[in-house]
DNA sequence: CTTATCCA
DNA sequence: TGGATAAGG
């Protein structure tokens, strides 16, 4: 998922106090996505209502959201718009894991390998139109804005933090480096423990934030170098060059200067650069909306308690300590409209 | 994932 | 009391 350029960034650990205040544009789908991955029982089976229907989306949302606004962090969510042709390929792929990984888990569970099956079961995640509605649903009844995207959701998330209208970008991927954000953060809201993922060792994890202009000036490279980097690495639009991870690539790119000079070495194996000027484009000069107008509005706490409790069969007590934490945040809402009044 | 609870 | 573990829907 994303681009692998981890080795060549190297993030300054941060607390969420750090960023109060901050506008923060979240990836919508890489949140959804991880919640619909990890909110998961012993054995994998997904958080349901009495319907039968998902729900650990929107429990997820409700507790990642309601701790950001506990911190008086502005999340506003970007969602993906239309898929660019290019990504077809990776979405086929990931949709051939994911049915593979279905039929593992169900093995999984014959035999009774509780702790394989819900390694399995958190490969099958899927977010389909339905799970994206309701969480929007959710977010309109928490106040909280949100944008859809042309394209990309990164993109878009990107070019609000260049434009101001936010001050950070908000994601476990690096693409949005790729798509120009000046600053990303990477686990907002995360805190304690992790298992990593295969292996019985456990992490400390801490929200980092990533500065573009620090990571250029460190390796003496410019944006768009950053960029031909990715695509030797491979991103979701292009396979990459076997054999070149992130360290080579920025060495080939230091040597030669450019993709293109590197190209005319004949050097590397070609196979897999046919489209490269289309994948520099969909990073350099992506579709993306340049006015956007973000209002985060006060919560509807009945609204929100019908959707959870009354539709959904969250615990009332849950939801309500969760709303509880709006308080704060609701309060500045109403004191900055007199401020600009 | 976040929150609740269990137990040294 | 706090670190590990279970539950949540």
């Amino acid at each position: 998922m994303g681009v692998n350029l981890s080795n060549l960034i190297h993030p300054i650990p941060i607390q969420l106090k750090d960023l109060r205040d901050k506008k923060a544009a979240i990836d919508a789908p890489n949140v959804l996505y991880q919640f619909l991955s990890i909110i998961r029982q012993r054995d994998g089976t997904l958080l349901k209502d009495s319907q039968g229907r998902i729900t650990s989306h929107l429990a997820g949302l409700l507790y990642r959201t309601s701790h950001l606004v506990e911190h008086n962090i502005k999340p506003v969510y970007v969602y993906d718009g239309k898929p660019h042709p290019l990504k077809k390929q990776i979405l086929e792929k990931r949709r051939e894991v994911k049915e593979k990984a279905t039929a593992e888990w169900q093995e999984a569970l014959k035999i009774g390998d509780i702790e394989e099956a819900r390694k399995k079961a958190q490969q099958t995640s899927r977010l389909t139109p339905d799970l994206i509605e309701e969480s929007k649903h959710l977010l309109d009844t928490l106040g909280i804005p949100y944008v859809d995207s042309l394209s990309e959701g990164e993109a878009q998330a990107s070019q609000m933090t260049q434009d101001g209208n936010v001050d950070i970008t908000a994601s476990q991927d690096f693409d949005s480096l790729l798509f120009g954000s000046p600053f990303l953060i990477r686990n907002l809201a995360i805190t304690g423990k992790r298992k990593l993922p295969g292996k019985k060792k456990w992490v400390e994890i801490q929200p980092e934030k990533i500065i573009l202009a620090d990571v250029l000036k460190n390796h003496g490279i410019i944006h768009k170098q950053l960029v031909e980097i990715a695509i030797l690495v491979g991103t979701d639009f292009n396979e990459g060059i076997k054999g070149i991870g992130p360290v080579n690539g920025l060495k080939l790119i230091k040597k030669y200067g450019s993709l293109d000079n590197i190209i005319a070495t004949k050097k590397i194996n070609q196979d897999n650069l046919e489209n490269y000027e289309e994948v520099m484009k969909i990073f350099l000069e992506p579709k993306i909306i340049r006015d956007v107008s973000l209002r985060w509005r006060q919560i509807d706490k009945e609204a929100t308690i019908r959707f959870l409790c009354d539709e959904h069969q969250f615990s009332l007590d849950r939801v309500k300590s969760a709303l509880e934490k709006f308080e704060g945040f609701s309060h500045s809402l109403s004191q900055k409209k007199l401020l600009d009044f």
